[in-house]
RNA sequence: GCCGAAGUGGCGGAAUGGUAGACGCGCCGGUCUCAAAAACCGGUGGGAUAAUAUCCCGUGUCAGUUCGAGUCUGACCUUCGGCACCA
């Protein structure tokens, strides 16, 4: 649209070419190449890598840039920072890419990264290229094959059956992502699940570890809050149900209860329908309802099975199981509300005191029998399950006691009788490593028919990709059809081996990678262990709030494993976490190419240049928040850089030929010193749109008194030269530029950020406000030295508040020193 | 559905429980110009009013706590992130 385009400002400077010299000069210099010796402290900030994708968003920049400010202002405060980026470069868009173009993974993902790097160069960052990490080549995933054998080691690796999402038609495992509303992305047929044999990490034996957050500095209670939920703790019993009759090798059905009071309320044992015992028990009878019933549950998704409005469905097996406690034999049901990932995979059912259980039996014609008494119970049916406290009843002995009490006496009891046992569950299940992929690292184990299961030996990694396997989908992972991978020798016998022919899933890459940065080109190991222990932790870790759980959790547990390991001497990997918003379309949407609403960085930066671009991200708001993009927006940033360029160039002498105004002076440094103070605090804390904000007001109050000429030039000069150094972490091109036109010595990125002074940051001067009632009547402008006395009189003194008080008793007048008085009347 | 957030002018947003709307966009008016753009200067929440006097209303909805609530508490509505194979 030809309105727009003549809406747009342009810079009044060559920005592309001041971005592409102070480029090259900072490259040729090296002066953000990181030494591990340099003798200031260190500190170590880092933003999440990319994905490799091929073309760097706008939402890449969203993450890159501000972080990129917060690593340089920490610079200037005189740390070692450490900065670095690299690429998470294995995973499912290689492999789709392979299949609809039929580009190998290498070249596709290889390319992009090509790409990216130029256009992360253009952002005008102080990435050391030398620490740069890209995951998928041998030398960086080697350590991951590394890692996973001394994982499996310690026992922290093991293989157990595990379910995949299967597509019966394309014969093959699919990604959650592939799967809409239940049927596969490609051919539209409905997903089952298959169980495969699977590689998982014991993240459960630190489950307790990973709670206790009292180390980490700074981390958003959201994440903490989430991380705590996610890992799920709950403490209970686990009791068993006797099944002795049926003769089986088990003798019980294990179930775990948070409420153990309610056992006596016990009407129906629910299992999982993947719970062993459910081909066991289920009668002849009941067969083919039962097996018809567990083949749909396999179509569903765990979060349609556990939402809590989808009417609950279950089917009776056709067998009972005794309640120890009152003898009673209960039915056995299979229902697909409960899981078998989490607890025992088998629940007792209390409709009088579960909500979901309620439903169940209430659709089922089940028994529901209250045994925690209300407060006020009439002794009818409930209309609803009792979740809440009470007097245990219909109990037998422990009638009486409060459901407490009871909780306490039953699990004594059960203990001492051995039907079950105190016990700790989590929602958190192990870390499911395999992936029926190519585009990852293979994972380093043999199967032997003599010996088993065997590592590769450390001498022998990497296990190499290889090349050519099959992408299109044959029922197997892709590496399986590669005869010279798969068959080897075994590391133990020499006999014939088969390889394993899963790839590990991609977070294994990212739980480390901060280590490797610190020595990137460290053979002897993923990393070197003296300088890796002087960078660690990261102080500062920045990236999306859609990693809160996965990521974030596996890297803790990771760094957790090798320091009981003996690797390390760390207990967390992060120490601060910020995470920055989503960038939205113009259009306030999420961007994507379907809505057409996506902003290409080159474009726009090739217009206004790179410190535009940043300043406009950091400008739209809080960056926790993120918010929309703006075409109009942008102009406001590129006419105010206009305006810098501009007041920096004026000649100061001129100043000089005029009278100067000892207030306008005095407001003069006033304002500076409070900018100073303002932009440290804010981007200590990561409030860019605050800093520019404040940034903005300077230079439209130096604006006014250029226009008035009231300053002298000493005075112009201190705060052009203050400016540019609070610049420098937001605008790194034009602040070096405008250093250099000024006067000053290269580099203004090799200068210590200002400080501000207190007594010239003062106010003289305060707003009193007077309120009557909590409502503004007057505004007095007094000392800001003013006491509690003068300010109480000079408020009942207002006309304006007599006004409001006039014919009515002065009940209180409340002072808040240096801001206002509020007087009460009634 | 469950877990976690967020709702403030036409728009993005600012505001240690204490002056709601900083800063910017957009819009309106002016200066400059033959004209336009740019630049610069001024105005801009809604209503009553001749008024930049004064008063009333106003931070998703409804209650509550408080001398005082955008901010704290509870319930609800809407939008967004995650839900274990997207990364």
């Amino acid at each position: 649209m030809t309105t727009t385009a003549q809406r747009q400002v342009e810079p009044r400077y060559d920005a592309v070419a001041i971005d592409r010299k102070w480029q090259e000069r900072w490259e040729r210099d090296r002066i953000y190449r990181v030494e591990d010796d340099d003798p200031r402290p260190k500190w170590f900030e880092m933003t999440m890598y990319p994905y490799p994708s091929g073309d760097l968003h706008i939402g890449h920049w969203y993450a890159m840039a501000p972080s990129d400010a917060h690593a340089r202002f920490r610079r200037m405060q005189g740390y070692n920072v450490l900065h670095p980026i690299g690429f998470d470069a294995f995973g499912l868009p290689a492999e789709n890419a392979a299949i609809s173009r039929g580009v190998h993974p290498y070249e596709w993902t290889m390319s992009n990264v090509e790409n990216m790097r130029r256009q992360l160069r253009s952002l005008g960052a102080i990435y050391d290229w030398d620490r740069e990490v890209v995951c998928c080549l041998p030398e960086y995933y080697r350590w991951n094959q590394w890692f996973f054998i001394k994982l499996y080691e310690q026992g922290l690796a093991y293989r157990a059956k595990a379910p995949v999402v299967w597509c019966p038609s394309c014969q093959t495992v699919l990604a959650n992502e592939q799967v809409l509303n239940g049927v596969c992305e490609r051919c539209d047929t409905t997903i089952t699940r298959r169980d495969f044999e699977q590689w998982f990490f014991r993240i459960t034996d630190y489950a307790d570890e990973l709670l206790d957050f009292d180390t980490l500095d700074d981390w958003p209670d959201k994440i903490l809050t989430m991380q705590r939920n996610w890992i799920g703790r709950s403490e209970g019993v686990e009791i068993g149900f006797d099944i002795s009759d049926y003769g089986l090798e088990e003798r019980e059905i294990r179930t775990f209860t948070t409420r153990i009071d309610t056992i006596f309320g016990v009407t129906f044992i629910v299992l999982a329908p993947e719970h062993p015992l459910v081909a066991k028990l289920t009668s002849a009878s009941k067969r083919a309802e039962v097996e018809a019933y567990v083949e749909q549950a396999r179509a569903a998704s765990e979060i349609d099975r556990l939402s809590a409005e989808r009417e609950k469905t279950g089917v009776f097996i056709g067998a009972s199981a005794r309640n120890r406690l009152n003898n009673e034999q209960v039915p056995i049901y299979v229902a697909d509300y409960v899981l078998t990932t989490y607890g025992t995979g088998a629940v007792m059912g209390v409709p009088a005191h579960d909500t979901r259980d309620f439903e169940f039996a209430r659709k089922y014609r089940l028994p529901i029998r209250t045994v925690i008494a209300p407060i006020e119970w009439n002794g009818r049916e409930p209309e609803e399950a009792h979740i809440g406290p009470g007097f245990m009843t219909n109990s037998g002995a422990y009638d009486g006691m409060t459901d407490e009490e009871g909780a306490i006496a039953i699990a004594n009891d059960v203990e001492r009788r051995g039907w079950g046992h105190r016990a700790v569950t989590y929602r958190l299940r192990d870390w499911l490593i395999s992936r029926q992929r190519y585009w990852g690292t293979p994972i380093p184990m043999v199967y032997c028919n003599e010996c088993g299961v065997q590592p590769v030996p450390e001498s022998e990694l990497p296990v190499l990709l290889p090349e050519d396997a099959e992408f299109r989908p044959t029922g197997e992972s892709p590496l399986a059809i590669n005869e010279a991978f798969v068959n080897t020798v075994c590391p133990k016998c020499g006999g014939p081996g088969r390889r394993e022919t899963d790839t590990m899933d991609t977070f294994m890459d990212s739980s480390w990678y901060m280590l490797r940065y610190c020595t990137p080109q460290f053979d002897g190991g993923p990393f070197e262990a003296e300088t890796a222990a002087d960078w660690m932790p990261v102080q500062q870790y920045t990236g999306g709030a859609e990693h809160a759980v996965m990521h974030l959790l596996y890297s803790r547990f990771f760094i957790k494993s090798l320091r009981d390991m003996g690797m390390l001497d760390i207990d967390e990997p992060f120490m601060r976490l910020f995470n920055q918003g989503v960038i939205l379309g113009s259009d306030h949407e999420k961007m994507s190419k379907s809505r057409g609403n996506v902003v290409n960085p080159d474009d726009v930066v090739g217009q206004v240049g790179a410190d535009a671009v940043r300043c406009f991200l950091m400008f739209i708001g809080p960056w926790d928040q993120g918010g929309p993009w703006s075409d109009e927006g942008i102009n406001g940033v590129v006419r105010w850089l206009n305006r810098v360029w501009s007041l920096v160039e004026y000649d100061a002498r001129e100043l000089d030929a005029h009278p100067t105004d000892p207030v306008a002076v005095r407001d003069t440094q006033r304002v500076l010193h409070r900018t100073i103070r303002k932009c440290y605090d804010d981007l200590d804390k990561f409030k860019f749109n605050t800093s520019i904000a404040a940034l903005m007001e300077l230079v439209n109050h130096l604006s006014r008194v250029w226009n008035d000429q009231s300053v002298d030039a000493g005075t112009w000069r201190d705060c052009i030269e203050n400016f540019l150094l609070i610049l420098a972490p937001i605008a790194p091109h034009v602040a070096e530029e405008l250093w250099e036109r000024n006067g000053h010595a290269y580099s203004v990125h090799q200068q210590a950020f200002p400080i501000w002074d207190d007594d010239l940051a003062a106010e003289e001067e305060i707003t009193l406000v007077v309120q009557v009632n909590g409502r503004v009547r007057d505004r007095i402008t007094v000392s800001a030295g003013i006491g509690e006395d003068d300010a109480r009189q000079l408020a009942l003194d207002s006309q304006r508040v007599q006004a409001h008080v006039d014919g009515k008793t002065v009940r209180n007048v409340v002072y808040v020193p240096g801001r206002l008085v509020n007087v009460v009347v009634g």
